[in-house]
DNA sequence: ATAGTGAGCCTTTTT
DNA sequence: GGCTCACTAT
């Protein structure tokens, strides 16, 4: 399975003067440079490799991996390397095999979180889980919260679950347990509710037997610190620590790798603090300036040789990134020479953008380049559209990176719950997804008697419904639909086992009426909807079981689009990090877009800064040649704006740049903006946009965050509370006798309704 | 219980 | 412009 995006080798300078030394050395240090060789032989003690774009960073680390192998400084399994996606995981794996000649087998490569998952399996019970706790994903996070946000009363409005489970997984990502919420700081967001939601959360998730991805670092970061023993396990296991994309690591993370380290202090972190950009989901580029404090005589290499871009792009790259002030400093520098400048097309609205950039495209294409070796780098989605459009009325073939990875989709989803309930019939999250999906009778109503039940005995849903359908709370139509549906998982389940687990997953599709329900299903997306579920049973085959399945899917799985045809890509900048291409298109360089009002409106001058290392990414992204272009007139949410240049066009040094402007058009470049830019009509962003900084609500304290702790407690009602004979009062069928006792369940003659089995906790004596 | 309607929203995204 | 969500009418 070859990655077409996977960044191509780096063709090395051939005219490095070869160092004395290097003649001895083995055959995987050849063609690396000095910086480089220095970065892959420290082995021992503390390194920081700041490696700038295109230095040959994934190189130097997997050349890293393999001398520590073949050098015997470590067995595989004491090696720790550590990347941010499963991506960079599997291209490390592979690459150090090459150089090694062998598949490296049994160290740790992975994830953070697959990392800390594997770790988490082995000591649950310490933290309070089961050896077989369920991966939260972010949507059943967001049902939970909203769950537990209901009876307190929330305004949704105001705080939508969205906003408040940001807050909670900020928390998250700086270490920090609900114990650890300082209360000013509880109290700064929504009236100081969301701490203590924060702790119901917390608790749901235990109660569920679940994690969310926070959850995984924050449970081994309390599993290391509270059981002193086994964290000093793996200090020793883990001889030599390596972590890539350092900068994008959040303080969870930081304080995980800095507890393993702390026996051998062999820990080489790679990073690029101009290539941060995502600190607003946690990371913080100042783990990079930590390192040197924390890791006392820590070796610090600089990669500044680039052997990706031509000078003019290194130099206008270079420039731009200047203008930041919070950077450590490197100065970048090729043996190349030669080059073009970078041409900056001002053009009249977004459709001529689009056009442009098509014909563009087409001219290369004309010119014998490849599609491969083109991308279209956007800042936002909504800037997607127009291109793919145009695409498809040129007839350029082109694919979209990113977008809904194939576990997010709503199909996969519900199917993986379907497989989920079979696993573990206590998922009440992936139960309650499914129980009405396809339609079965089995609405709120239904759900809700469910819901109280269980949580009036505390046992999960699964449970609580086998027992509500012996009774008669609900109507007898969802009665015999919940039954009928239970029966179902009861032989799926016995199936288990029996049947090839990917044979089973075709059946529960089957008879559970879900296939069923997408090929009835008429509008456009069913065909492909239907795609997917076969695509996913077929995935199946790749597992030995169900479990393992499932692992993979909440951790690992993502969108495979391995077809090799030559396409043009199309993606954020932020997507584009780590990729690069001979052409770059970088369109809607403009105020209020690029930079992004919100980003200024939220974060201000770190926000700007932001902002500007990913146009650093983006220009660095470019082998050979870079084209921005800026409209005069862009239609946002189909309302007209005038826009400006962005002010990230006008710090590009000029002599690295060439203006072209196509129609004559010529909108002020150099257009000097201040942060707090009015700009062109962008104000529809910065007035409605604004409910995300919680900073800007002053919000007193009420006194809700005790009540929200009482209903998780919930009060299992003991048998001998009822005695024959008793007057009783039901909710829905009034007043009645106790007619007779089995266990939990009531037989109940109604006054009114007249003979019912009900469930204890449902009625009161009177 | 569900389909249909209107209101409000709209950066970036991995695990 | 298109999506998601909540509410209303059947």
């Amino acid at each position: 399975m070859s990655d077409p995006f996977a960044p191509s080798k780096n063709v090395q300078n051939l005219s490095n003067v070869p160092d004395p030394e290097t003649a001895q050395l083995p055959p995987y240090l050849d063609g690396l440079n000095d910086e480089q060789t220095k970065a892959v032989k420290a082995l021992d003690g503390p390194v920081l490799v700041l490696a700038g774009a295109g230095t040959g960073k994934t190189r130097v680390l997997t050349t890293r991996l393999a001398h520590i192998l073949v050098e015997g400084k470590a067995r595989p399994w004491e090696i720790l390397a550590v990347t941010f996606t499963n991506k960079a995981a599997r291209e490390m794996q592979n690459r150090v095999a090459i150089i090694t000649g062998r598949p490296v087998e049994g160290w740790w490569l992975g994830t953070f979180h697959a990392l800390c998952a594997r770790i988490l399996r082995r000591h649950a019970e310490l933290i309070g889980l089961k050896h077989n706790f369920t991966i939260l994903d972010t949507d059943d996070q967001i049902r939970l919260l909203k769950q537990l946000m209901e009876p307190l009363e929330i305004d949704e409005k105001k705080w939508p679950a969205r906003v408040l489970m940001g807050v909670i997984q900020r928390w998250k990502d700086r270490g920090l347990t609900p114990e650890k919420i300082s209360s000013e700081e509880g109290s700064e967001i929504a009236g100081g509710v969301v701490s203590g939601l924060y702790r119901d959360y917390q608790m749901r998730l235990k109660a569920l037997n679940a994690a969310d991805f926070g959850d995984l670092l924050l449970h081994c970061l309390t599993l290391f610190t509270e059981n002193t023993d086994i964290l000093y396990e793996y200090q020793v296991k883990f001889r030599y620590l390596l972590v890539d994309e350092y900068q994008d690591t959040n303080v969870a993370q930081y304080l995980w790798l800095r507890l393993l380290a702390q026996e051998h202090k062999n820990i080489c972190c790679v990073g690029d603090d101009d290539q941060s950009i995502y600190s607003w989901r946690g990371a913080e580029v100042g783990n990079i300036l930590k390192f040197e404090k924390d890791f006392l005589q820590a070796t610090v290499i600089r990669l500044e040789q680039n052997y990706r871009s031509t000078p003019h792009i290194l130099a206008a790259a270079s420039g731009l990134i200047s203008h930041n002030e919070s950077r450590l400093g490197k100065t970048l520098w090729t043996g190349m020479n030669g080059g073009e400048l970078i041409k900056i097309c001002a053009v009249w609205d977004g459709e001529e953008e689009a056009r442009s950039i098509g014909d563009e495209i087409e001219v290369r294409q004309s010119k014998g380049q490849n599609l491969e070796e083109m991308a279209i780098l956007v800042r936002a989605g909504f800037q997607m559209r127009e291109f793919e459009e145009r695409m498809i009325n040129l007839g350029i073939p082109y694919r979209v990176i990113g977008g809904p990875r194939f576990y997010e989709r709503h199909e996969t989803r519900d199917a993986i719950a379907y497989l989920r309930v079979v696993n573990s019939p206590d998922d009440d999250l992936a139960f309650e997804r499914i129980i009405n999906v396809p339609k079965r009778g089995l609405g709120q109503a239904t759900v809700q008697a469910i819901h109280q039940l269980a949580r009036a005995q505390s046992m999960p849903m699964y449970e609580a419904s086998r027992l509500i359908v012996q009774t008669d709370e609900i109507k007898p139509k969802a009665r015999s639909a919940l039954g009928g549906l239970l029966q179902d998982f009861e032989r799926w389940r016995s199936n288990v086992g029996i049947l090839p687990h990917f044979e089973l997953a075709e059946v529960i599709l089957d008879e559970s009426g879900y296939t069923d329900m997408w090929m009835r299903d008429k509008s456009p997306e069913a065909p492909g909807r239907l795609e997917n579920l076969k695509e996913l049973v077929s995935g199946l085959e790749d597992f030995d079981n169900l479990q393992g399945f499932l692992e993979h899917v909440s951790l690992v799985m993502e969108n495979q689009e391995n077809s090799t045809e030559d396409k043009v890509s199309l993606m954020t900048l932020h997507a584009a990090k780590g990729l690069e291409f001979e052409t770059v298109f970088l369109p809607g360089w403009e105020e209020g877009v690029f930079p992004h009002q919100r980003s200024l409106d939220e974060e201000g001058l770190s926000g700007l800064e932001e902002e500007r290392r990913l146009a650093y990414v983006g220009i660095t992204r470019a082998k050979k040649e870079a084209m921005i272009f800026y409209a005069a007139n862009r239609r946002i949410y189909n309302q007209w704006q005038n826009s400006l240049p962005s002010r990230f066009v006008s710090e590009l040094p000029s002599e690295n740049i060439e203006p072209i402007s196509e129609n004559g058009l010529n909108i002020g470049v150099g257009a000097k903006v201040g942060l707090e830019s009015k700009g062109s009509g962008f104000d529809r962003f910065s007035n409605t946009l604004s409910y995300g900084s919680p900073r800007s609500r002053g919000h007193t304290r009420d006194g809700t965050i005790i009540e929200a702790e009482e209903w998780i407690v919930s009060t299992s009602s003991s048998n001998n509370k009822f005695q024959l004979g008793a007057r009783v009062f039901h909710q829905k069928f009034g007043y009645g006798k106790i007619l007779a006792i089995d266990d939990n369940k009531l037989e109940v003659e109604f006054e009114k309704a007249g003979t019912k089995k009900v469930i204890d906790s449902f009625v009161d004596l009177t």
